[in-house]
DNA sequence: ATGCGGCGGAACGCAACCGTTACGTCGTAG
DNA sequence: CTACGACGTAACGGTTGCGTTCCGCCGCAT
């Protein structure tokens, strides 16, 4: 009977308020004020802090990527890192996925629901990747599907979190080529 | 005339503190306490809590980091490697890094400091193991220390930040062979 | 027409922290 | 011996947030 337009603004909310002053700072009070709704609502919903956010991030974690399938391995690997740092890039995950990979060195119970919903698209995202290049010959049998993924997602996130520069196309195409460089260098068996 | 003994115990406390709680739960109150000492010595040091932090931060961070020079890149690039997975994977830096990254993306005056902090050593150390490289005959000319520095980096604070998983000499070492395929290829020019 | 249940709003007591101030102690320099 | 200054402690008024409770409103199903 919980109504569905206040659900839904709640969650809005709460992702803003995760991407201004990150999860620390977040505070019930101003979760409700954001979404215009009392904290009768919230409560109604969720027993605390933590157990709201882990809810609606999982949610939102959750979404499928679609794995290229180019029939090129470099292909497949230009598009996935084309949408990985567009993804990156965006505001809200820009601003929320260090805050929550911060708060995840403290917390257990978010480490663990991070892990659980990234290490599925992301190991999966790999292994099918390398394996699809493997079975074309593109990749030396053997290359490890693992480091493959920190190779590729590794620069992106650094860039993104670290030193925070911009990532166009230009720096794409040669991130992406060393990468493939050196996975066909067969160095990661 | 502050006494140095209580600065010193007033700046450990607001390391443990940071990586206890972090940056935006972290409380005077609470490092006053943690360092046995009143809130006023604190106040009678710096203003406020940002003050604090910056000062101590940049502190810390300005430590000089030695740059490898063996004679060849491949073992500069070992050894590079495994200082920085090393200095990565201590407790407090791995707590309080992707903290201070978060709370960098939201606060304007954390961002300035870190980038200029740590760019100075990051993109100092690239240029002159590239440069090293270069003139040995070891890399390409015109090999971009930029996109070299976001390689060999990248995977490992990834690694460190994201899916938390220990990096041990053999992943180490397969990653370093990875890293400069990809570089002597040529790719990144 | 009646009743149920989710809603926003307001207030509760409690706790933590802010930044400041007053006070009394203690070590040291003059 | 005296004076200064840094120290810890305690308290200040004010703010914010917690999680709970009670109220009156309103939509909807019966």
């Amino acid at each position: 009977m919980l109504r569905n337009d206040i659900t839904v603004a709640i969650r809005n909310a709460v992702m803003s308020e995760l991407a201004e002053v990150g999860y620390g700072r977040l505070s019930i009070e101003a979760v409700a004020r954001r979404a215009g709704v009392g904290k009768t609502a919230i409560y109604r919903r969720w027993s605390n802090k933590l157990e709201m956010v882990l809810e609606i991030i999982t949610d939102v974690a959750g979404r499928k990527v679609p794995v290229p399938d180019t029939g090129s391995f470099a292909d497949d690997l230009d598009l996935l890192m084309m949408i990985v740092s567009r993804a990156l890039q965006h505001r809200v995950a820009s601003q929320i996925i260090p805050d929550l990979m911060a708060e995840a060195a403290r917390n257990p119970q978010i480490a663990e629901t991070l892990q659980r919903v990234l290490r599925i698209h992301q190991q999966s995202v790999g292994e099918k990747l390398v394996g699809q290049a493997i079975a074309r010959g593109e990749l030396p049998e053997g290359t490890d599907p693992d480091i493959a993924v920190d190779l590729i997602l590794g620069p992106l996130y650094w860039r993104l979190a670290v030193p925070r520069q911009p990532i166009n196309d230009d720096y794409l195409e040669k991130l992406a080529a060393a990468v493939l460089g050196s996975l066909k260098g067969g160095s990661a068996t």
